[in-house]
DNA sequence: ATATAAATTTAGATTAGCCTAAAGTTATTT
DNA sequence: AAATAACTTTAGGCTAATCTAAATTTATAT
């Protein structure tokens, strides 16, 4: 009943805790897309994390799954090894920030309490990863993190570059060549209705940079 | 044909390896004991490797295994992986000496070719791990590692510990608390036949230190 | 040359995590 | 309320790595 889990288990929850972000249930079919396994392998799986002892998840047939306070805590024990990994690679082994997602997704599953708490003191027991999302506290408590999209910013709002969405790698190169990274200022110079572009002037850049809102919705900013 | 080993795999291998050092061939049995499985598990594992394409090693019926070159390139690969972790931990990461070795054997199978490249780099590609195990080069060749045991030295002999047997945890941390640790300089004051106890004064230390010959066939020095 | 001991291999099972194909359930239209 | 579409579950199989128990082979000792 207490044995180690599984990788297998781990990402699975994981994945039920990004998905129950954004939707209330995570359901079998979104959970196969997103871990790209097929529905009935989703099912098999649910039904192991449900009959758990103690339960990883609520499991409703046919209504999809939520994480119990275990499977909560399973969850983001996973995701604070992901992130302090992430910036880890990132910050002391030189990473550029499009890869470090796939190398900490396969390290997250190997490395020990000691590993993750000597990682943890070498950064500074630091509160974000390398593209701004929260790093859960060691007593897996969630840091704050900003909620306002870049793309609802009008002309002549300013803000700081919190955090960005971390999924799509092609994005984030796109982006760091721009210069639009967490902790850059910048400001709104103008913004048109008719193509929803928002023109940006970064800190200490001279050129004027124009995102389309496929971009600017994938970034969140504090004013 | 040319598939992503599995960790069992490559644990097999380097066990073989680390055999071969020894005896001639791994035998069925050594390798059971060696990796705490049992014979018949490894009798179905050797029969994999054996056929594998290209084969990993050279089986031959009730007289076990020897690697052939592709079997000997990926032995290597994953001791280097091995032994890097192994310093990068220690050396950056502050783990005592002793308790690298549990971390790196799961590490080994996980980390990319990238990782593998950038701890080499931040450590200044070194040619040993703590316990002063030679590091496989990147091209696998093998830097060179001494090979006189400090049980050889006699009465008056002086020399620079060099390389410490890494397989006993225990010994490990008594040897640490004791100052016996790589590159630190060391003279036989005294040897006694009848116990066969070495007494020796170590740089920059007062007391001498008393090591029974259990111990010190397992340290190897340079003169 | 036989018997016994030691080492090795074979055979049959188990567990985890995945798959495909078929069957069943829920939601949406007409 | 029936038909259709979308989603979910069941059933049966596969692979990798392990195990136990039985059979076989090799080595050693009378
Ligand atoms: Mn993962
Ligand atoms: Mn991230
Ligand atoms: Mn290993
Ligand atoms: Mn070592």
């Amino acid at each position: 009943m207490e044995d180690k889990l599984t990788q297998a288990v781990e990402d699975y929850l994981k994945a039920i805790y990004e998905l129950s972000q954004t939707e209330g249930r995570a359901s079998t079919s979104k959970l196969a897309e997103y871990l790209e396994v097929t529905p009935a392998s989703v099912t098999g799986m649910i039904k192991k994390l449900a009959s758990a002892n103690p339960p990883l998840v609520d499991y409703q047939k046919h209504r999809g799954v939520v994480l119990t306070e275990a499977g909560m805590n399973e969850a983001l024990e996973t995701l604070r090894h992901h992130r302090l990994l992430e910036l880890f690679l990132h910050d002391i082994l030189g990473y550029p920030w499009d890869e470090v997602h796939e190398e900490a997704e396969r390290l997250e599953h190997v490395i020990s309490e000691k590993f993750e708490e000597r990682i943890a003191a070498v950064l500074g027991n630091p509160k974000h990863d390398p593209h701004g999302d929260p790093i859960p506290r060691l007593d897996l408590s969630m840091p704050a993190s900003a909620e306002t999209r870049l793309s609802d910013l009008g002309k002549g709002d300013s803000g700081t570059i919190k955090r960005v969405r971390d999924t799509d790698a092609d994005l984030l190169r796109h982006l760091s060549d721009l210069g639009v990274t967490p902790e850059t200022q910048v400001k709104v110079v103008d913004y048109s209705d008719y193509d929803k572009n928002t023109h940006l002037k970064i800190k200490n850049q001279d050129e004027v940079v124009v995102l389309g809102q496929n971009i600017t919705e994938q970034i969140y900013v504090e004013a």
